[in-house]
DNA sequence: ACATCTTTTGCAACAAAGTTGCATTCTTCC
DNA sequence: GGAAGAATGCAACTTTGTTGCAAAAGATGT
C-alpha cells in the first residue's frame, strides 16, 4: 500500500501545504526518480519555480527523498523507503538503475549494494551505486 | 612516470594548443577530480570560459577524461587511466571516493567495482560507484 | 620557412538553472 | 477565530552552460 502524501508530511513534522502535497503526489504517482525539471513541467502552472526548489530542499533534509547521482549533471530525486532515517544524511542501501532507452531512473530496492574494501586509511560513510543499462520494459 | 600533456593529445589525434595543454596539466598536477569551476578559477585569466567547456567536452569524447557522478549537481572529471578506450563511452572499472572533509574526489584505481546481480529482465551496461567518507590524509 | 587549409579560440549574446530578500498569504495551535 | 510562525510568490540577481561567427592559431604540403 502506498502512503498518502499528508501522512508522510505529518510524520516528518512538516506543515501540510498544497505545494508539498502536490509535489509528493507527483513522486508517488511517477514511481521513478525525478529531476527538478520534471516536477517543474508538471507543477509550474500551480507553483512558483522557487517553491519547487525549496520544497525539494526541505524534503531532502527531512529524508523524505534522496538524491541520485548521475554523470549528466542532472540530480534526480526519489522517495525514500521506510528505512531511511528521518533527518539529514541517510544510507540508502539499494542500487539505482538508469535505463538508456526510456531514460527513467529507478531504485532497485531488491538489489543491495555489495561490500567494498577500501585501501588502508580510508573510512567509509556512504556508498552510491548507479547502473546504466536497459530496463525490464524496454527490452 | 606521469605522461606529458602533449603526448596525450597526440595519442588522441588532437591538435596541440596552449589551452588544451594547460587544462591537461591542471589535471595532471592536481591528481584528483576537478569540476569545470575548479579549472575556471585557475585558467580564466588565460582562457575563455567557453574554451574550457569545449575542451572538457572534447577530452570526454576522446576518452582522455571521464566524468564522475555526484549527488551535488556538480560533475567532476578525472584523467582516464591507460586502459580506457579511446573514443566515446568507456567503462571505468574503479570506484570513486569523495572525502567529506577536504571535499576532494579521487579515483581509487586499486579498488574495482564488485559484480552486482540485476533482477530478471534488466541488462547491464555500465556501473558507477561513488563512496563518501574520510580520506587517508584527512583522518 | 612559407602559403594554404582546417581547426580552435574569443567574443557577444543568449538560455537555463539556481539563489536571496522581502512582503503577503497560508498553517498551526491555542 | 485570532495570534504566531512558517511557507509562498515575486522580483531581482548570480551562476552555469550554449551557440554563431569572425579572428587567430595549428597542421600539412612543398
Amino acid at each position: 500500500m502506498v502512503k498518502k502524501s499528508t501522512d508522510i508530511l505529518k510524520q516528518s513534522g512538516l506543515s501540510i501545504t498544497a505545494g508539498r502535497k502536490s509535489i509528493l503526489d507527483v513522486f508517488i504517482a511517477s514511481g521513478n526518480a525525478l529531476a527538478h525539471q520534471d516536477i517543474e513541467t508538471v507543477c509550474s502552472e500551480q507553483f512558483d519555480r522557487v517553491t519547487i526548489y525549496r520544497t525539494l530542499q526541505t524534503f531532502l533534509e527531512k529524508g523524505i527523498i534522496h538524491s541520485i547521482p548521475a554523470t549528466d549533471n542532472i540530480t534526480r530525486y526519489a522517495l525514500c523507503s521506510e528505512t531511511c532515517t528521518s533527518s539529514g544524511h541517510h544510507h540508502d542501501n539499494h542500487i539505482h538503475f538508469r535505463c538508456e532507452k526510456c531514460s527513467k531512473t529507478l531504485c532497485l530496492d531488491e538489489v543491495s549494494i555489495p561490500a567494498v574494501k577500501l585501501p588502508e586509511g580510508y573510512t567509509l560513510h556512504e556508498i552510491n551505486m548507479v547502473v546504466n543499462g536497459i530496463c525490464k520494459t524496454c527490452q
